[in-house]
DNA sequence: ACACTCGGGACCCCCCGTTTCT
DNA sequence: AGAAACGGGGGGTCCCGAGTGT
């Protein structure tokens, strides 16, 4: 009863998680399914077993840093009925936890597929542009609860703060590898935090 | 004594156009020289005369790019003596006026190419680093100079300000390419021109 | 006691067929394993278990041609003592009719894998020159039998005759394909026809 | 005041000798870009430079193969007021002269190329179809010349008579490269220029 | 014995960025 | 400036075998 090296589902995730990686790194065009082979230590052969086509592999890495995303902010997402600031607290922690990863920097593989390929590859887009929305509800419904529990000062739009913050982080991230400056999004999160927090009567 | 039909210069200009439009649609992997050429209606013998590399072409589109967004922000950039606060309103015009081109996205050049290729083209960028710096760096001359003459109605850094707006900016455009909605662009820019003017007691 | 849905060798059968189907539409190259199992709806690994290489598939797909073609020549093979020149006159009908099956072309296995083949594998070549022996002799023992009972007209070899048959059914049937023309085919069977009865003096 | 290697047409010769070559041999779908360029000495790059694709490749090889035939023909084809019987000997000459070379089968690459691909590329069919019927039509002139001149023995349709020699011609060398004997085809080609012969009262 | 999933590597057609020769 | 040539991959396919189950 000897068993297999690794079974399917490995090699599939060894895939995707080297995928991921170079996409990330270098964007979809720049990476070469080759690399990721070399990288996953799985031959072309084998890919092309797992994925139909290099661009059904950048649908399947979308969905897979998806997960990933999820993970990272179960504890803010959670419907765990505790105190809504507290979860938007919890938010902005998530996102500058992962800035600090050393000698990483924070890239959203959303934005790499969807900066590189939203006007060529009409799926791609599509699924990004879920993905965003998604994102965007649980900011939303964490807002809408705030409102609820806490007076707000002064009227807005939660959905529109919500995109408000997609946005600012995708560009926090977008100018904080070009300036190589983690510190750069740190203080773009603070700044939002505290914007996002002068809506609530907190007192 | 017939004379060419084009100078140099223009078929310098004519490349660079062309190279500049292909980049903000498809990036500057996905976009080969050939195509360029095709488009430019140039052979790729006279391309690799004018410019050595496709990398150097990358360079030297970026500072294209930096040369249109000079003359974009120029009423607003411009050392006018003008009231800041209506300067500032200026920047948010021009930004926003930028979204309205009917059929073609907002896309910035430097975005796209330091999303693709800041983790593997150093040069590129240092480049877009730079000309970040230089767009924030006229943001803040705007935020200084309005701090100087209204009083803020609370501390800030006018600095981490103009970062903030300026991953904002760049987040927005991918977000809003992304969903194919402009008018996600404009609304974070009113959310965003409310908060900065928010920091100065105008009455 | 469930019954399995295929025996082993209707599975080979089943093989066999989509091969040679394959085979005679596009040629042996040109036809990938997967396509055949494909079209059978096999799976490789089981097709792998009824024939060790592609090659040997080539080889059993010409015997398996030979099969049909001694069913379909039946009766004009068979050695009945009935009149030879009526046998002749059976061997041009089978061949008429076989150009008559609406939609599909007139093709002929042995000879698509011997125009591709017969200089690269030798072992393909070898058996379609024996098949072809096999034809040619079967024609050849009904012209000596024909020459025995009906004084020829004039003096030929019964051998070179075959052949001379064989290479212009051979080519009949290339040339009809090429030129979508059935009509081509029996106008070349009826001038053959008319060829060999010519050696006899019928009476 | 030196000069090239080479002149590009003379690269495309080159290339589509070899073509021819391998087509003659192997096939067109077993011929590998890649054989002919190491066969030509030519690299891949340039290869993709005279050919846009392998496809069109074939297509010209099927018209350098057509040029070669004129050639071969040309004394047999030409209009030359010679006497009709003459040259249709003379064309019975020129195929069995061309089954002699030592060596080398006789091969058409048109019969090839047919073979292969007339039920799967439509364009080379016809192109193949289009080559068979000049062949032909150079045959049809020569009967038609000759039943001008010499009282037909009986009557005869010169066009069937003319498509029942490309076939026998087709499928001889189909048959003798099986049987790898150049002999074969002679003697088929011995008993068609009898028949057709027999046609006319030549005494 | 028979069937199927998964993996392996060679290589196929084509393209890409680049250089060389006119 | 441009036509022609150049290699080195790029994505994708192909034939086949190893391992597992029935």
């Amino acid at each position: 009863m000897k068993s297999k090296r690794r079974t399917p589902e490995q090699t599939r995730h060894l895939l995707l998680d080297n995928a991921l990686a170079c996409f990330q790194r270098q964007g979809y065009c720049a990476t070469t399914v080759d690399q990721i082979c070399a990288e996953a230590r799985i031959t072309k052969g084998s890919f092309f077993y797992h994925f139909p086509t290099k661009e059904e592999l950048g649908v399947e890495v979308i969905r897979w840093w998806s997960q990933r995303v999820a993970e990272t902010y179960s504890k803010a997402w959670q419907d765990s009925g505790a105190d809504p600031l507290q979860q938007l607290d919890e938010l902005f922690s998530v996102m500058t936890r992962s800035t600090e990863y050393p000698g990483q920097p924070c890239i959203c593989a959303w934005g790499m597929m969807a900066q590189e390929m939203a006007l060529t590859h009409e799926k791609i887009r599509q699924l990004c542009e879920q993905e965003f929305k998604v994102w965007t509800q649980h900011v939303l419904r964490l807002l809408e609860a705030a409102r609820k529990h806490y007076p707000p000062s002064r009227r807005f739009d939660p959905e529109r703060v919500a995109w408000f913050l997609n946005s600012l982080w995708q560009g926090s991230m977008l100018v904080g590898k070009t300036c190589q400056s983690p510190e750069l999004i740190r203080s773009n999160l603070q700044l939002a935090r505290h914007y996002v927090m002068s809506h609530f009567s907190d007192a």
